[in-house]
DNA sequence: AGCATGAACTTTATCCATAAAAAACAACTT
DNA sequence: AAGTTGTTTTTTATGGATAAAGTTCATGCT
């Protein structure tokens, strides 16, 4: 069955706004909380049946307004907001980058699904758009195979990620001064320093920070490929890096000082500099992934 | 119930085979027919109880050798020799590509399931892994959005294309002078030399060629990105240039000797030229794009 | 032992069913 | 006429079933 988490992830935030008072009083209407929740009608008015329900509002001649105080059991479990394939997604990253799959291993949508507790149908859809992202492979009708997330594979995409970096690193200096992205820019420069002020206890916030940042260079000269790039290193760092945190807020701070100096080398329009601010980033930020990368095959080997 | 295309595809194959001898008086083994089918063993078996029934081939104690002549009407129909998934693909891509599809269309899995008589999920499978070519886009619980093959897409696509190519091709030519792809290469510009002597003919031929020739660039320093791009170029261009012959011929002697001319600036080894040679290419190729683009917009609204 | 066939078992490709969510329609109210 | 809420219809997300194809095990023959 479909699992309903659009409707409870939808009742968290409706308990959370009523906490916050965003929705003191009288509620607006249902077409409007719609909009601000970014789900249907349907799910608004499931949403409203409930809260009644549990008297968090109370409805009088259609007038709706707030009720008890919302508790923290009246929330449910994130587990229940988050929907099947995002599961499937999560347990396949960590059966894939945690436990010891060697590079060959071949790939049983029956033997995952049967694992992670799904149909293989949902196996078989998160393998195929997993696909793209060059880890995996399929045979038809034998299955697919593991290809490793080996020093190969890192080695590969950042020699795509530097010459799409630099193409637009030098496409953005080129803009005219009264593009909105300078400014952008800038914002972004001022929030690298306020992180760098309480580095000690922040420095989780930093991975926020460079995807807006490296996003915010490919603004400049969209190219649907070069984001589509993106979001493979934003997805295989964030779960890479989950479960991979040695020296994390030294890596942070490193690349903090490394984004200033390239945002510096931006505003200066000088197109060498650039280069070589850019450079000096991805080099780093190459090297700190496969130091990561046989740190982290020895762990397996070991454990 | 799944298809039985591997089965009827393998009967046709050894159909095949026998006609032309290849299986002539005693034949292999299984396990050796299904070493030169490339299927299992069970499907081999499959083949030959059918082959055995038809009295293709005949069987005693054990033996099997070479029965009547084969006959036209033994085969299996194409059709029914393609697994669903492709039809699928065939049917969605003649969809998108001739019918009056429009930017911003959005697309419904039932309908289209309906449409080409198969489940939704034959439709949402396709539609995942369509989706890396960056022609639709999912928007959760709603649908998929079509983005359209537009101008803007091929500028984007011939963009990184180019990014990619110099890159290879600067790279093959400094390939030692022992490099194996070199002989390639050079093979590569003899068949380019005899299909220009038979261009009336045979200008069908070019786009394998094609394939052929810009693959062995990129194989003197392999990227699975670059291939991957390199898939989704001959996917499109594929399904585009199949329903859209204007030119044909005039667009493939164009471009056989673009790649000679290519050809001769690897075998120079001189930079500069590799890359002149190789821009004057794509920027060809891109051109003939788009001017297919154009008039094939203007069809389809006259349609 | 090593390869051939036969039989049993496992996995993939494919269809179908259904609750949840979205969208469309209808009827009211101001 | 535009915005409400109530109702119905359509579509998506997910589970389940099963024939076809692949793989493994068993048996027998040189």
């Amino acid at each position: 069955m479909r699992t309903d988490t659009v409707y409870k992830k939808a009742f968290n935030r409706a308990a959370n706004m009523l906490r916050d008072g965003q929705l003191a009083g009288e509620l607006p209407s249902e077409n409007e909380l719609r909009r601000r929740m970014c789900v249907s009608r349907t799910t608004v008015r499931k949403v409203l049946r409930e809260l009644v329900h549990r008297e968090l509002i109370t409805e009088r001649h259609g007038l709706r307004s707030t009720g008890r105080p919302v508790s923290d059991n009246d929330y449910y479990p994130d587990a229940e907001t988050t929907p099947r394939a995002k599961h499937v997604e999560q347990q396949f990253m960590e059966w894939m980058l945690r436990g010891d799959t060697r590079p060959g291993t071949s790939i049983n949508e029956l033997e995952l699904a049967r694992q992670f507790g799904v149909a293989t149908n949902g196996i078989r859809e998160f393998l195929i758009r997993f696909s793209r992202f060059g880890l995996i492979e399929k045979r038809p009708n034998t299955g697919w195979l593991f290809k490793g997330f080996t020093e190969d594979f890192a080695l590969e995409l950042f020699e795509i990620r530097v010459m799409f970096e630099l193409r637009s690193a030098h496409l953005f200096s080129l803009q005219p001064d009264r593009s909105p992205l300078w400014s952008k820019l800038a914002a972004l420069k001022t929030a690298h320093a306020d992180l760098l002020e309480r580095i000690e206890s922040r420095f989780h916030d930093f991975s926020g920070l460079d995807n807006r940042f490296h996003r915010l260079i490919n603004e400049a000269s969209p190219n649907r490929f070069i984001d589509d790039l993106y979001d493979i290193i934003t997805f295989i760092f964030h779960y890479h890096y989950q479960w991979n945190k040695q020296d994390e807020k030294q890596r942070n701070l490193a690349a903090i000082h490394e984004h200033i100096a390239y945002i510096d080398a931006l505003e200066s329009r000088n197109s060498t500099r650039v280069e070589v601010a850019c450079r000096a980033h991805l080099a780093s930020a190459r090297k700190t992934l496969m130091r990561s990368l046989t740190r982290f095959d020895e762990t397996s080997i070991n454990a």
